[in-house]
DNA sequence: GATGAATGAGCCTTCATTCAT
DNA sequence: GATGAATGAAGGCTCATTCAT
């Protein structure tokens, strides 16, 4: 009870080493512009590796350098804070990866090995932002539907969308032979989205690292043959 | 999870009413062998929707006909029913992958359908046991290394190993062009274990249902006409 | 994290002297029937003594002979908790209330009389169950407006009716002079509530106990003379 | 969303623009005088209206118009902000109450009217500062002992010792009958004291306001009545 | 003096686990 | 074997308090 208690506080032990001459190393700064970006990598981190509820918001408060509290200056709960993750992951990522077709010009195999190269790059590079996100997703769509939903509008069909135009643009120049395109973008894609996801979980059972390169030159490889026109002699194939 | 968990509660059992007297209630007697597979049935759904740590033991006691205390008498803790889960689930469904392939004669192209045909319906057919399991794992991995490093040993090393098989018999028979093998089936092989990681996830947010065959059919046409040798006419491409 | 935390769990300190031969006191005993009415008692004690917000669940738990746990197998929360804590405290109370007056015989005077020490009886008496609710109800009206409200039609408004009856009766049989009823209602009546708020606050500052006899006598007599006709002879002060 | 809460703020006082050069701005000199006292009405309606333990510091500060921070240059803790204002706002209503009474000259009956009715308006007239006073300390006595204690020797005694020594002059004077002085002082304030609880507390759930002129008339009434002498002529009721 | 970002102890609540029945 | 009441450690969230600016 309030008046009863004696709070005896005991002074704070002066818990980080005074040591040196003087400066006692400030316990906290100031950083009301910085945080929410620095909470946000460290909670995309956290929840990435161990999901939404095995993520303890300490430990994320930690690996951000705050405290428990002051998450709570920045994000109303929890589960705030997941969805703030997502979108604010999620959105930036999405412009790059529009711009890159638009105005392309050349041959549709080399727009389709731009597109999944700049794509893996932003997915799997190194320092990718929102590498983590596509298994993210997958592992929480059941607990937060909404949210899922917003991801699929928002990336999982724009990027089917980009796709299929560039099969599109590959049938109608005759560069591609005539594909199921709306299944055709799916299996095409596949390697890729779980290439990201890969590398988020299973990847760290493998013996050796991945080789990006060989990954996604494999992937274009093997995409731009599958969909490549029967040579002109052959005829069946039926 | 979060506000949405519905809780069905499915019509709880009579309990009482026992049959009359005298009757034999056989029922009640195959149970208890039946119980730890019951158990794990109910286990592997609530994991794979929910995850690991979101799964509340008694939900899955509930949809297993048990109550909570009824789990402890078959397994040691949560841990232990995540862990004999997966390894259930797994064990018998590598058994009969690899069997599929063993003796088979015709060309290698209607082996790798076959194959892939016969492991799309063992993981995204209709009353499949096992289809849970890759979203299940890949979400898992940080939190089960040892689990993780189990499943990645009998499930990924073994079905890799037998794709690589067949595209080395397509290779060597001259059916297939020579590809970088080892990443070739990763590639290859995507579509099938992110349809099934897709079906347990994001496919709910789809708006129509997943034409399983539209899917793997074109999974197949993909692959075999990616892996095809280039006709000999044509030369370039080199 | 599930997988990794060694889980030490320490085998359980056995706490409790084992003591005496044999017999190691059972951690816990199944009370299924008899604990809401146990917590209801020990909440009673805690809300009214501290109020809600300082009133630690813990506290009641201890209180009750539980654990902290355990609360929560009966009362969905701590709010849950006060409101039935009220309700369950303020409805038999007020059914016995009104059961005095029914059918009584006699002069209005006797009446009174007889109400106001049955009610000072319940609410100050020896083991009086409800006394420490009006307290609580006055302290906590800004903070569960809608249990106010239901206290406020169950019991002010139901006293303050009965209390109305007896003066109008004591009135219309010319027992009584004529008065404000409706505030004559609130002003005879505070003694009586300000006695029960009393008893379980400002009570402990004062240097002896009350005499519960000696007030409640006190009330009723200043109540009658209040109430009482002027003497014919006298004339003035119409 | 944390970062994103409607805050009022208050119209944020123009900090820059310190009217003109050389402008003497007086308003803002004033304000470090002031400033606890306007932090104590704050705190006071605060811990009225929702008690101690549920009143937050941030509240009070912005209904002061202060931040959190300042309140600490002007109390060392919220504990000590409590005692502060009860004690700020009891002793100056204490000396005026006790000076109505010293010099009256005049029929007790009017004194104890005049004293009432100079109670209550300090209680519950209109712009009353310690209106909420019993109701905040009645709540709050089991947290606050030796605040309850001060309160208690320094409010509630006085106040029963000016009123006793009414009714002894009262009684003296042959103006009222002989009574249980004691305790008849505690019954005949009661109103008086319940309802300025009342005000604060279950009032709100009135359906219309209370008429405080009826209120004290009515108070007023029954206690000079309940005090009156029996007529000669009675005799009887000894 | 004033501010408000940051802190961390404390409390409510959940749920894996135990164990008397 | 089965049950479910009871437990208690753990984690989300709040808010009094501190202190760099």
């Amino acid at each position: 009870m309030a008046a009863t208690n004696g709070r005896t506080r005991a002074s704070k032990p002066p818990r980080g080493a005074p040591a040196r001459r003087g400066a006692p190393a400030p316990r906290w700064h100031r950083r009301k512009e910085a945080r929410p970006a620095e909470i946000i990598a460290a909670a995309l981190e956290s929840f990435t590796e161990h999901g939404y509820t095995a993520t303890k918001l300490e430990d994320v408060a930690r690996r951000a350098g705050v405290t428990k509290g002051t998450m709570y200056l920045y994000f109303e709960s929890k589960e705030a804070l997941f969805k703030a993750t997502v979108r604010e992951t999620v959105v930036p990522a999405i412009e790059r990866g529009e711009q890159t077709i638009e105005n392309f010009r050349g041959n549709t195999r080399d727009l389709l090995a731009t597109f999944f190269r700049g794509w893996w790059g932003a997915v799997a590079g190194p320092g990718s932002r929102m590498g983590g996100l596509p298994k993210l997703m997958i592992s929480e769509v059941a607990n937060f539907p909404e949210l899922a939903k917003f991801y699929h509008r928002e990336v999982v069909q724009r990027g089917r969308r980009l796709t299929a135009r560039i099969l599109e643009r590959g049938i109608e120049r005759r560069e591609f032979r005539g594909v199921d395109v709306d299944y055709a973008v799916r299996v095409i894609m596949a390697p890729l989205i779980l290439g990201a996801i890969w590398k988020h979980s299973m990847q760290r059972c493998e013996s050796g690292p991945l080789d990006f390169e060989r990954y996604i030159g494999t992937t274009i490889d093997l995409a731009l043959n599958g969909l490549a026109r029967p040579a002109r002699k052959e005829g069946a194939r039926a």
